[in-house]
DNA sequence: ATATGGACTTTGAGTCGTCAAACGATTAAT
DNA sequence: ATTAATCGTTTGACGACTCAAAGTCCATAT
């Protein structure tokens, strides 16, 4: 029964973790987590001794089997919960990170469930994040394309965003390019550092670090994404 | 901006401060917190100096403006998360207060906004409480008609339940005594301490103390609960 | 009026999560 | 090799919340 900030740092650690078994350092922690250095090597002492991670000093932290397992469940609840809040509560897309950073610590075992079969199971919340599985702990980094590395002229679609910062978010609601959405980029200048994308009915700008948050997959791939972008016939719920 | 920790200290002082300007007693917060006396009066000292409560030193304490204000937003928290956890999530009766008790602190304003509007700004919860609605604060204590006292051979209309360990909820489900039901006591026999009543179509039995936890109308008063009883006509919305 | 018992408060201590600032280790530059 | 710079750890302290145990107040019963 971990406290809601050592679940916050477990999932810090497991989301920065996704590449093969290399340590993370303690200080993009104290980064991502807002908090001083000092702070992290305490917390980290005391979470090894409770066997949720190793901590090689002055290399990083690894979780163990328990510690991913307690952070899986977490990011499991977050990403059910930020597609809960969009679909049933007709929360804005934008906003609903937030939230689910503090319900991911008061929602039970039980609410999970049922929020879970309303959904109908989904696999990705409404950013595009897969929401790992109750029971196989999966957790994939398949697609590294973006509309910062993607060919120039082809269609492509939306499958993930990767930044939660709710002004970024806003800029790709309004701009149309949420998880589903097809685009195509017109042009890519490395000079000016500017990327001019062509949506559906309108063209759109943004910059390089931005477009390389954007994950895509060449548009005939099949779709993963739980939010909904068109109106489709029957219920408002997806299968599997 | 209370922590969790204060803000049950606040309800739990509220829901025993509705009678009158009468001072709560700090023993009866430490029962009711499962803290020890001395504990209580340390909160209650730094609530007072935050503003949040008048402590008259071995008499008791009393919440001040702004403390009920906090005070009401939690417990109005609490029982539309409730009455959702019900009506949306179709979780059992009985277990939904141990889930607000968590969640009631880890909702803001906005998802409570959406609740209560799916909801169809509902006025009382699944057991019969009332929900402080988001201006007028106010706290009714209107029937103090109970199985205990109300009359027999007579039909009444529970109105509420006060108790939320989930055993006896449990009972009262298993029984059909939930709001909304009609009963009539068939026969009170101080003596025993047994109370045997009518329900629809089958006899129940219980003891005075529990029967004192019953609230009831006469049956031909004016419908007040949330939670749903009959399958009526319609959806599943109650207006107002 | 005094003594007693029960309710409340005080005191000293511990855990958790945090900071600031001093300190150590490692790496990179000269 | 020495020196710097960077990164991480240690140390001492604090606020929030809690307990156990000792101390205080006060209403009441003698
Ligand atoms: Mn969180
Ligand atoms: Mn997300
Ligand atoms: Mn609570
Ligand atoms: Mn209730």
């Amino acid at each position: 029964m971990p406290t809601s900030t050592v679940e916050n740092y477990l999932k810090a650690i497991l989301v920065r973790s996704a590449d093969a078994d290399a340590a993370v350092a303690t200080g993009s922690l104290a980064e991502a987590l807002g908090v001083t250095p000092g702070t992290i090597t305490t917390m980290v002492k005391s979470m090894a001794s409770r066997g949720l991670l190793e901590h090689q000093p002055r290399e990083g932290v690894r979780l163990t089997d328990s510690g991913r397992a307690h952070a899986l469940a977490v990011l499991r609840k977050h990403r059910l919960v930020e597609t809960f809040l969009v679909q049933v509560l007709k929360m804005d897309w934008a906003e609903v990170h937030e939230e689910a950073e503090a319900l991911e610590h008061a929602i039970s075992e039980r609410v999970l469930l049922r929020i879970d079969a309303i959904l109908g199971h989904p696999d990705a919340d409404p950013h595009g994040d897969p929401i790992p599985s109750a029971k196989s702990p999966q957790f994939d980094r398949d697609s590294s394309l973006s509309l910062a590395t993607c060919e120039a002229h082809r269609q492509y679609r939306v499958e993930r965003i990767l930044d939660q910062s709710p002004s970024f978010l806003e800029f790709i609601q309004r701009t149309g390019l949420m998880p589903g959405s097809t685009v195509k980029v017109a042009e890519r200048d490395p000079a000016s550092g500017v990327v001019r994308c062509e949506l559906r009915d309108h063209p759109a700008t943004l910059g390089l670090p931005e477009a390389a948050k954007i994950e895509v997959t060449e548009a005939a791939a099949r779709p993963r994404v739980a939010a909904e972008a068109h109106p489709s016939s029957g219920s408002a719920r997806k299968p599997r």
